[in-house]
DNA sequence: TTGTATGCGTTATCAA
DNA sequence: TTGATAACGCATACAA
């Protein structure tokens, strides 16, 4: 255990707890002797300051919460997350920062802000009625939310809506008149359907309605590769079958693919297929998939700067949305007719 | 900003601070009037427990610390980390335990485990002369080691040397006689050749030198595509041409796999690739890889369960290692003559 | 059932 | 240059 306190060193070393904390934090402040003979105890003893003390004292721990929807290990199934916490982790390098990841505790995600000891929070797409941020607007702490709806507050998002839009443009324009949607499921049980899965609708619709076609067939899915192979069964059943599908994510694009071919199904002859995200895996599949780039990395760093600038007391404005680009690639084709 | 203390609550309600403490903490060891009273004096004032001082005052703040040996752009670039998170996050859901990721502050792991207020720590990686040890000692807090050398403490490792052997022989079946290997490069500068590479180094020769092949070519890179591409160079320069290639990470194989394809390779016939790891996406490139499988959320879970037996007060023994097994894709072949 | 007093391990203010 | 001592905010023996 780490027993020793900054009381044992002072007392072996015959000075007093502040001459101790001097030698580690301020040792110009300390005369050479003294100083030397404080370190050398402590060396001796094994002495380490109490990082909680120490924070409690600073007023500061030198960690920033990353609030995460749901489980660790539904959100680290979908790449998105570790893009993100790269450009997080770029920002916070740069001002010794380190990073807790904070998941709903038994369910709660109030609960798991109430728990956490960290300087700030980023949160990641809360809806406006989530309990959550009552926690925390609570807490007083810097915060940034991403992926959210115009809450009070720091708030960085992409154009969803641009992205959404272009991508059923380009299925309209290959000449598909039947489509599918797949939509994000709401990321917390509680709230209603998540701020990015309305702006991504809004921009599908747009494009279909402008085109004069047809209701859509809606789905759902996680961003999971399962989760996207489970919708190919409401695919296969549809009548008429859509040729086309818009996904809202990468994974679920990626998890339909597979079980569309692995049913014989010709990509992109007899489905075309569109995600959203462009994960480094998008360039790797067979085909390729066409999807919707989002600046994750990017939109990661950014968040880390606007909460490192609250920290530091300046005044900060949320940016404009991150600009999102249609990727074109082989899982893309006009229809079969 | 969290201004409103338990004593202000205390006062406010006309109670003391004790009475704040249980209303939150055992609400039956109070009144029903004033248990009501000093919660919603507290609900009022917009009162939140301090979870700094909660944790001094508990000796423990919930967290466990994961140590990465690099940045998080570069770790979390890999695949890997995703998967083991998944592991450790499923055991600590279970047990309200939330995740701080650890990399080095300043280029120092030894500074970052000091700051880190955590009642216990995973490290990743850490050679056995890795100074992060020390400090780590010093700490006086659980730890358990993943992919390590049996330091003093508890280790969780997988059959490196025997998945990289069966990986070898594969390709000497196939009738490969002249390879290459692509090693990981020592994860922290300061240390020398990682404990894993030396494992699976060993499996490697293992084969070889059983089938009397002569020396392979050594290259080295990161588990990162671009490390991977940027090795095709040495390949596609080196006299006579190795037909197969054994990397250490399905991510640098991954990236070699599509370098040689760009520059016109045909993979397996003119270069067969086997990766380690069997990471998701080594089913899905085109062709999918050969790959020496390792269960990753599993050894994370392992690794969680017990640093929070640790936690608990019990003895541990480090467990044998988990086992691996080549999953033979399309990415091997026999040479073309 | 409720309150007093002390501990948790630092840092920081103010004197000396 | 050094040392008492008071925060920091909460939990908890022990007492009432």
């Amino acid at each position: 255990m780490s027993r020793v306190t900054i009381a044992d060193v002072a007392r072996t070393a015959g000075v007093s707890k502040t001459a101790v904390s001097f030698a580690f934090n301020y040792p110009d402040r300390l005369g050479q002797a003294t100083r030397d003979r404080v370190l050398q105890v402590a060396e001796e003893l094994g002495y380490t300051p109490h990082p909680l003390a120490r924070a409690l004292s600073l007023r500061r721990s030198g960690a920033i919460g990353l609030l995460i929807p749901q489980s660790l290990s539904l959100v680290f199934g979908n790449p998105f997350t570790s893009e993100l916490i790269q450009g997080l982790g770029s920002a916070f390098a740069e001002h010794d920062l380190v990073l807790l990841l904070v998941p709903p505790l038994a369910g709660s995600l109030e609960d798991a802000v109430r728990q956490a000891s960290v300087d700030g929070f980023i949160s990641l797409g809360l809806t406006a009625d989530d309990p959550a941020l009552e926690a925390l607007a609570r807490m007083g702490l810097p915060t940034v939310h991403v992926d959210s709806e115009p809450v009070t507050g720091a708030v960085v998002n992409v154009d969803d809506r641009g992205g959404a839009e272009a991508a059923a443009r380009h299925l309209v324009e290959l000449g598909h008149r039947r489509l599918a949607l797949i939509t994000l499921p709401p990321a917390r049980s509680r709230s209603g359907v998540t701020a990015v899965a309305t702006r991504r609708l809004a921009g599908y619709h747009a494009a279909l309605e402008g085109a004069g076609l047809e209701e859509p067939l809606m789905l759902s899915a996680s961003a999971t590769m399962p989760a996207g192979a489970e919708v190919f069964r409401s695919l296969y059943e549809a009548r008429p079958r859509p040729t086309g599908v818009l996904a809202m994510s990468d994974m679920a694009a990626i998890g339909l693919m597979s079980a569309a071919r692995d049913a014989g199904w010709q990509v992109p002859q007899e489905l075309s297929i569109v995600g959203f995200d462009d994960l480094p895996m998008a360039a790797w599949t067979a085909p390729g998939l066409t999807t919707v780039r989002q600046p994750i990395v990017e939109k990661g760093r950014l968040a880390a700067e606007l909460v490192i600038h609250l920290l530091e007391g300046r005044r900060v404005v949320s940016p404009p949305p991150l600009p999102t680009s249609l990727i074109v690639r082989g899982s893309t084709s006009a229809p079969r007719r």
